[in-house]
DNA sequence: CTCACTTGTGACTGCGCTGTCATGTCTGCG
DNA sequence: CGCAGACATGACAGCGCAGTCACAAGTGAG
C-alpha cells in the first residue's frame, strides 16, 4: 500500500522513525519515551519530546494494539431507553454509524474544562478515527480544528472550525421562530426569551429566531434572561420575571429552564397559563406529563444524527463527490396547555 | 512478542491463516471473503466461513487498520451536560475510562432488539477492546458472556453471565427500602409500588427493596403495578390507582413515572401530597422543580461509574488480584413536597 | 482457433509499532 | 583493580492483516 492513510490531506503522518532520525537515537527509544519506559535519559527524553512536537507525531494507535497485543480500549453497553432526551443523540449517531458499517469512539467534554472541544478531539485523532462528529457544539473562540478527517458538526455554523467540515441544519432558528410564533397568535403582544448560555450555538440560533419573530411584526424585544439550561436557572428567571410583573408569555430555550420557570411562576401565585405562557424546547418525555403539559418545540435527534451520519461517511469514502445538503426537517412545534390567550386587561 | 494477547483464557486467537489452512485456501482469500471482495467463488466462500465459524475466527481490527490505513471508526465529542440523569452514568464511564488511561468504544442496544446484549458484547469484541462495562442490563435468560476479556456489569447480580466479571452494586434495594420506609414512617398503612419492567435487574432490586420494608413492619402488600419506565406508563398507572381510591402512598421506580402518576392522580382530582403521597427514584435535574417538588432517592453514578472501572482496569491490569469490592454507597433519599402523612380517615 | 478480457486464486510484502535480546557504559564495592 | 549490577541504547523480528502483482483458467468475439 502506499502511506497516506490517516492523514488525507496528502502530508503523510509522521511515524516514529522520523521522530527517531531527528532525534538522533534509535526508533526503539522513541518507542520507550512514548511509553514511559524506564532507562531513558532526560536529555533523550527531551530530545525526542522535541522532535516528535515538530513533526506532530502522534503514535498509531493500530500499531500500537497489534504489537502489543492489548487495544487499551474499553467498550461500553447501554440501554437506549436510559439516553432520552438531548442524550438520545447519541443513540441516533451511535445507530446510524453502526448501520454504516463504523465503531463509535466517545469523548466527553464539560463546559469549562481547560481542555475543551479542541482537545476532545485531539484523544480521538490519538485513538485513530476516519471521521469525527461534534455534537451540538460551543463556541470556544476561533477553534484550530486542523484536522486531516472529515468533521461533522451538528448544531453550529459552517464556519466553525476550518477545514473538511460538513454541517447539519438544525434549523434550530425556524423553530424557535415557530414557538414565538405561536405566542403571538394567540394574541400576546410581545414574548420574553429565557436563553441558554449563549456560548452555545444551539442558544444563539434559538435567540435569533426568537429576535426574527417579533421583528418580523414590530413588537418590542424585552431584555433577554439568560441561564444555563439548569432547571434551577429557570427557577431563579422566573422569580425575575414574577416580580417585575411585565411578562404574559415567555419563550424558554429548553424544557428544563422552562418547568423551573414555571415553578417560580407558580410560587409567586402566578397561574400557567391563564396568566402567563410558557413554551419549552425539545420535547423531553416529562414534558406532556408536568404541570401544565408542557407547549414545546420537539427535535428530531434521531433524523439530525442519521442525516448528518450520511453526510460524513460520504465526505470519507468519497471525498471528491459534492455532499449533497440535508433538507431542513420540519418545525414540530407541540401544543399542550401551557399556553393560552394572554390574561384580558 | 508471544502470541497471546486478546483472549487471556490460554486459547490463541485464530488468524486469518489458521481460518485458510482449514478450508484449503490461502490467507488472502480468507481476506477477500471477510472484505465482501469480488471474484470469490462461492464454493470457496462458503468453505472459508464455515472454518472461520468452526474456529471462532474474528478479525483483528488493529491489524486491519494497520495494513489498511483506515480505522472504520468515527469519533463523538459530546457535551456533558447532554447526558442527565441516567445517561450521566456514561459520562461518569467516560471520564473514568479516560483517566485510567483507555478509550471508550460504546454500543447501544435497545430492549427487544434480536441480538440484545450477547449482540452488542460480540460487537465490542468486533471492535477489539480489553474490558467491557455492561451498564444496568436487562435478563435477557442465560446471557452467554463468554468471553476472554473481563466485564463489569453496573446494577445486576455478580451471577450474570459467566466468566471473569466483576459487579458493582448499586445498593438499589437498600435504596427502595429506604423510600419505603420514609412513607412508612409519615404514617402511611402500607405503600403501593408502581414498578419498573422486571426484565430489568434494577427495577427487581427496587421491587425487592419495597417488599422487604413492608415485610419487616408486617404490612400487606399491596398489588403491583408495573410500568416501562415512561411518564406515559405512570399516567396510566395513576389513573388506575386513582380509580381503585385505596392509595395513600406510592413509591414509583424512577422519576419519570413518578411525574406521569402525579400528574394523573391531579387529573383525577387527588392532591399529591395531601391526598397521596409520591416517591421517585434517580433524581433526575427537573425534579425539584416539577409541581410538587418531587420526594426521591438520589442515583451516585458518578461513584458507581469510578468505583466500577476501578475495579475493571485492575481485573485487566492485574488479573490474578483479588477484587476489593466496593463499599455500598450511602443512601440518599432527598425528601421535597411530594410526600406528607396521609389523610385523615 | 486465436486473442483479449473476465474471473478466481496465491505469493509476497509492508503497515508502525513493541518485545526480546544484545551490547555497551557507568557506578560502587571488595 | 576487577567485576557485578544498574543504567542506557540499538538491532531485529514479528504482530495479523490488506495491497499489489502474477498467473491460471474460463469465455466470447472475430
Amino acid at each position: 500500500m502506499t502511506r497516506a492513510g490517516v492523514q488525507g490531506g496528502g502530508a503523510v503522518a509522521p511515524r516514529a522513525v522520523d521522530v527517531a532520525r531527528l532525534a538522533g537515537v534509535s526508533q526503539k527509544t522513541v518507542s520507550r519515551v512514548f511509553n514511559g519506559e524506564r532507562y531513558v535519559s532526560e536529555d533523550v527524553r527531551r530530545r525526542v519530546l522535541g522532535a516528535a512536537e515538530e513533526l506532530g507525531y502522534r503514535l498509531n494507535s493500530a500499531a500500537r494494539a497489534l504489537a502489543s497485543g492489548r487495544t487499551r480500549a474499553i467498550g461500553v453497553v447501554t440501554l437506549g431507553t436510559a439516553l432520552y432526551g438531548p442524550a438520545s443523540l447519541l443513540v441516533g449517531i451511535e445507530r446510524a454509524t453502526r448501520d454504516a458499517g463504523y465503531a463509535l469512539r466517545v469523548v466527553n467534554t464539560l463546559e469549562g474544562e481547560p481542555a475543551g472541544i479542541a482537545g476532545a478531539v485531539e484523544s480521538l485523532l490519538d485513538q485513530g478515527v476516519d471521521g469525527i462528529v461534534v455534537s451540538e457544539p460551543i463556541d470556544e473562540g476561533p477553534v484550530a480544528l486542523g484536522v486531516d478527517v472529515p468533521v461533522l458538526v451538528l448544531g453550529a455554523p459552517a464556519e466553525f472550525g476550518a477545514s473538511r467540515v460538513v454541517a447539519a441544519g438544525v434549523a434550530a432558528e425556524a423553530q424557535a421562530r415557530a414557538a414565538t410564533e405561536h405566542l403571538l397568535e394567540l394574541g400576546h403582544v410581545t414574548v420574553h426569551h429565557l436563553a441558554g448560555p449563549q456560548r452555545w450555538f444551539a442558544a444563539r440560533d434559538r435567540l435569533t429566531g426568537w429576535r426574527a419573530a417579533l421583528a418580523d411584526r414590530d413588537r418590542r424585544q424585552p431584555p433577554v434572561i439568560e441561564g444555563d439550561w439548569s432547571a434551577a436557572s429557570g427557577y431563579a428567571a422566573g422569580r425575575e420575571l414574577a416580580a417585575d410583573g411585565e411578562a404574559t408569555a415567555v419563550f424558554a430555550a429548553n424544557d428544563d429552564m422552562a418547568i423551573g420557570l414555571i415553578r417560580a411562576l407558580t410560587d409567586a401565585g402566578l397561574r400557567v397559563p391563564e396568566d402567563v405562557s410558557v413554551v419549552g424546547f425539545d420535547d423531553i418525555p416529562v414534558a406532556a406529563y408536568v404541570t401544565p403539559p408542557l407547549t414545546t418545540v420537539r427535535q428530531q435527534f434521531d433524523a439530525m444524527a442519521r442525516e448528518g451520519l450520511r453526510l460524513l461517511v460520504q465526505a470519507i469514502e468519497k471525498p471528491d463527490a459534492e455532499p449533497v445538503p440535508a433538507g431542513d426537517p420540519p418545525v414540530d412545534l407541540v401544543v399542550r396547555a401551557s399556553t393560552a390567550p394572554p390574561p384580558a386587561r
